[in-house]
DNA sequence: AGCAATGCTGACCGTTCGGTCAGAACAATT
DNA sequence: AATTGTTCTGACCGAACGGTCAGCATTGCT
């Protein structure tokens, strides 16, 4: 419940709580909430079990810690939309932070990803109160667009989902995605062709003309 | 190892299998390998942990005959693919083909989806071979429709991957998707609204023709 | 130097894990 | 009724689970 950090804590107790935050958020991201155990946890932070708990209290507390700290890092994404936008630039940016954020904050992104798995019993109020209006105004610009006849007439909510899934298919996927393509990782050359061909084919396929802005981008395209 | 199923089984022994089948694939779907235990299988089962056993063996030859289940029922997608082909029928019949196959087996989408965020452990070879040689043979295809002027000149393989995504999204994400939307499930509506919204974005985004078919498909669009 | 506060952890707790097995229950054949 | 083969499961195994705690080590203040 009581989540936010004391203010007056040592530098030294912080960086072992940074230390046992990564380490479980890399193990909570392979096998979830039930599958991740504080004795592997503790083996990837090099630490004993037992000061684990000493400093999280508990496998919840963790969790949740890890939970919070990876949904503010989501937040300032898409906060200055208003009708008045481009499409096109916004949709570009949105498109471009949610690459960045996935590549930045992978086994965060994984994270989040086995929780909507399990069935959200964590963020459900979250997903339900918070993230559910964050759609809606966006979703009541994006429609104001549409009807200004700046871009189709598209659901937003699904372009909207089109975008995130598109995105972050590439960090939580990421085990099949490189398998496939035969590398051991995606290269900064392949996600820049990446976010590009999803800027080309969301932006073209809205009917949203490219950003106006001239940015030197003209590349392969019949 | 040896996964095949013995031709001379008895139709009772059937049933059971397919019953303790499908409560596998629910919990290993919410839970992930290591999360799923064999008693919460069981219960969902409604039979004896022991039962679980005796007839599978152990929980890792469950595991797999139901990621052997899942693999096999997504082949027959894209079979039929030639540098002939109508690129937008393709993409359109791919992009039904997945929402359907998404619908249809929920539980065993995310269960795959579970194994692809543990590392793929089970699934290595299978996504570095066969996957694989399916992507490239479909991508050289696509590849040929572009230098024919049939579409624009994407990548085939972000192309791919964008329609897994933005189709899989909807079953694997289904928990976050109601909430947002603040429904307990998508109707038949919002499932072909959405197929109707991706096949126009990504049509038209690759510089697709809609499908030239006559079907009666002309909905809003300004 | 002395002392309180905090950091730290090995040892332990009850529970649950995947898996084994002896033997009861059942069905089919003689 | 006896025999045989299969189905089934309660009871149990050692290991690992999340969590507790007594007590040692270290630090910072006086």
């Amino acid at each position: 419940m009581s989540l936010e950090a004391a203010p007056n804590e040592s530098a030294h107790r912080e960086r072992i709580e940074q230390r046992i935050l990564n380490a479980a958020e890399q193990v909570f991201s392979q096998h979830g909430y039930r599958g991740a155990s504080l004795q592997s946890i503790a083996d990837q932070a090099v630490l004993p079990k037992a000061n684990i708990l000493y400093y999280m209290g508990s496998k919840q507390a963790l969790y949740i810690r890890l939970l919070n700290r990876m949904m503010r890092r989501w937040n300032a994404v898409l906060e200055d939309i208003t009708p008045a936008s481009d499409p096109g630039r916004v949709l570009s940016e949105f498109i471009r932070t949610k690459m960045v954020l996935g590549q930045r904050y992978p086994e965060g992104s994984k994270l989040f990803a086995a929780e909507i798995l399990a069935g959200a019993p964590f963020l459900n109020e979250y997903l339900a109160v918070e993230l559910r209006e964050w759609v809606a105004s966006r979703a009541a610009i994006i429609r104001q667009w549409s009807t200004q006849g700046k871009m189709d007439n598209v659901d937003p909510r699904w372009l909207i989902f089109l975008i995130w899934s598109a995105t972050q298919h590439y960090t939580e996927y990421s085990a099949q995605v490189t398998r496939v393509i035969g590398k051991d990782a995606l290269d900064d050359k392949d996600l820049a062709s990446i976010t590009q061909f999803l800027e080309h084919v969301i932006l073209k396929g809205c009917g949203v003309a490219s950003q106006p802005v001239s940015e030197l981008q003209k590349t392969a395209d019949s």
